[in-house]
RNA sequence: GCACCCAUAGCUCAGCUGGAUAGAGUGUCGCCCUCCGAAGGCGAAGGUCGAAGGUUCGAAUCCUUCUGGGUGCGCCA
């Protein structure tokens, strides 16, 4: 239930019976007229535009429509007071009983308040870590997962069908240097001395991967070539990487559906088969790319490859999919592995890559758009750097010093919660601060903290009430007699309240999980700037000593504040706190 | 050189498919605990929204140019 599709739909239907009435030209296109709350709340509770969206296509003044529109409007039970303000805006006041509405209507529908059926029937994919299986996660991995998987929760939220994808890239040359660098462990393990040359992993993760590979191939490998352990190894260490990576993941929270394998698509035409599906579009060709200008590359020569033809689709040059020797770059797997996506039937493709691999952006949109003849959107989300700092003071990070921070150094030390909700304190694309210290401190000015103390005091009023015998469970709250919340207090946590359903599908159309995080904190100070009043005025207090009923109306109130709180953390993956130790 | 992202209060950041007098937190200054958790609340001060043009009834938001920062740019994924 979304109060202001709802208005919305009246405002239509008013705009409708103008025409009906011939006060208003027919043929006109209602999509731009929008009904949003006004900035300033002291213009009413929502206004709309349409009187001055549809003023140049009417060819009439915006205050003449705006005038009959707002007569039109008082005429229904649902508004109270509509009045023409400035260029045209109609602002409306709304009658009490439709905020008391939607704390009934939070009552019943509990943590699928503010669900949508704005997805329904779709299908969307959402890929998102898909680091290289060489080690375990760092931080940057981190705020990855987060958005990915709150990205997808928000998306579940608003009615897609969504898959969570992790993409394995165990086909490129990185994992026959995890080989390499596991063999030296190996090698350690039976005793030799080890060194790791430049260009392999000296990780102490990888003590226990040789660990492993002496017990399950005893001195087998010991002294022999490449040739003969370089396979078996490369696949041992892989796996013993991604269920490293799977432990780190889970560790957070985050779980995926599909674990897609990169080397899957070697040796079994699938990567021909997609390069095919271009070719008979006529977008794969054999030509010589110009160098880059203004920095030319030492070792620079004109070379011929096989290219795509990316810029037909929106990219600024050409790229190469096979190298001079013939075989695939890096990118003719992705294309193949973004075909599969697109023969999966997705309706919507979201990729979520660190802001470094913000350069393959257009070819990869350049690819879906080609492959899928332009039916398949791929959205890709970028998230920045996240800033590590102790006590305030910037904390750099070096894997020689042995500074390197990882996701489960992150986790261990504040929690997944803590953790996620930070994360989400700032767009994708804004570089993070991420403070140790800060984000464990308990004051206003650590939003996680704030919004859950916010949900822990209505947990802790629930508490008082139950001790003071008065039922407030939720079937006795949705019971309970709601007109008693009647003053412009209450009414105004109902409408904060009454945002939520909007809230949440903006944010899943613009794909952006971080609004959650804001309008829970906004929700969160309505709630405590409420609780305060009560300090003053005891009418406003949610326990209302020796009246049940009344008792009853205003926890009603606060439970539907904490309701939608929940149900909005449930969606950054965070368990909202039921007291604060 | 080119592409993408960013530029909003002293600082860190929000800002809804373009809407009214641009909002939070923090910092500064002041106020509020015999009373549901003061781990909180209320108020004051603080802005030419990087610059200049353009589109529009209306621009922080869209377009162009410029300045300043970040990222990336053919046999690395």
């Amino acid at each position: 239930m979304n109060l202001f599709s709802e208005i919305r739909a009246l405002v239509i239907e008013a705009l409708e019976a103008m025409q009906a009435e011939g006060k208003l030209p027919e043929g006109l296109d209602f999509k731009n007229v929008a009904v949003e709350p006004p900035r300033d709340a002291l213009h009413g509770d929502m206004a709309t535009n349409a009187a001055m969206v549809l003023a140049k296509p009417a060819k009439m003044k915006p205050r003449d429509i705006a005038d009959v529109l707002a007569g039109k409007l008082a005429e229904d039970a649902r508004v109270s007071v509509a009045e023409v303000a400035g260029p045209g805006f109609l602002n409306l006041r709304l009658a009490p009983v439709l905020w008391q509405n939607v704390i009934k209507a939070a009552l019943e529908a509990g943590q699928d308040f503010g669900r949508s059926a704005m997805g329904a029937d779709k299908k969307v994919n959402v890929e998102y870590v898909s680091a290289n299986p060489t080690g375990p996660l760092h931080v940057g991995h981190t705020r990855g997962a987060v958005f990915g998987d709150a990205l997808a929760s928000l998306l579940d939220f608003v009615g897609y069908d969504v898959t969570r994808e992790y993409y394995i890239n165990d086909g490129g040359a990185q994992v026959d240097v995890l080989a390499r660098s596991s063999y030296l462990r190996y090698l350690e393990q039976h005793g030799e001395t080890v060194e790791f040359p430049e260009g392999t992993y000296p990780g102490d993760y990888l003590i226990e991967v040789g660990e492993k590979l002496k017990a399950q191939y005893g001195d087998k490998f010991v002294g022999q070539p490449e040739e003969v352990w370089l396979k078996e190894i490369r696949e041992f260490a892989t796996e013993a990487m991604m269920d490293l990576i799977r432990a780190d993941l889970k560790a957070l929270g985050v779980e995926m559906d599909v674990f897609f394998s990169e080397k899957s698509l070697y040796g079994t035409g699938r990567i021909e088969g997609a390069l095919e599906t271009l070719e008979n579009k006529g977008l794969i060709y054999e030509g010589v790319l110009e160098p880059p200008k203004g920095k030319k590359p030492e070792d620079w020569e004109p070379r011929e490859q096989t290219l795509f033809r990316s810029t037909d689709h929106g990219d600024d040059v050409d790229r190469p999919v096979k190298k001079s020797d013939g075989s695939w770059t890096y990118f003719a797997p992705d294309i193949a592995y973004h075909y599969d996506k697109v023969t999966r039937d997705f309706d919507a493709l979201i990729d979520v890559f660190g802001a470094d691999h913000g350069g393959y952006v257009k070819r990869m949109k350049a690819a879906v758009s080609a492959l899928s003849d332009g039916q398949v959107p791929l959205d890709i989300k970028l998230t920045q750097l996240v800033k590590l700092f102790k006590n305030g003071e910037p904390f750099k990070m070096s894997k020689r010093a042995g500074t390197f921070v990882t996701l489960r150094d992150v986790v261990d030390q504040v929690g997944p919660d803590v953790t996620r909700f930070v994360m989400l304190t700032r767009k994708n694309d804004a570089p993070l601060d991420f403070d140790f210290d800060k984000v464990l401190e308990q004051s206003k000015d650590n939003p996680v903290f704030y919004v859950q103390y916010a949900h822990a005091r209505v947990c802790s009023v629930i508490r008082k009430a139950e001790a003071a015998g008065i039922s407030v469970d939720d079937s006795t709250l949705l019971a309970a007699d709601l007109t008693k919340l009647d003053s412009d207090a209450e009414i105004n946590v109902a409408k904060k309240v009454a945002e939520w359903p909007r809230l949440v599908e903006i944010a899943g159309r613009t794909n952006e999980p971080h609004r959650i995080a804001f309008y829970l904190y906004e929700l969160a100070s309505e709630l405590h700037s409420h609780y305060k009043k009560g300090d003053e005025d005891h009418s406003l207090r949610f326990l209302q000593e020796g009246d049940a009923a009344a008792s009853q109306a205003k926890i009603g109130l606060a439970r539907a504040v904490a309701v939608v709180i929940s149900a909005g953390l449930g969606i950054l993956g965070v368990t909202p706190a039921q007291e604060m130790r």
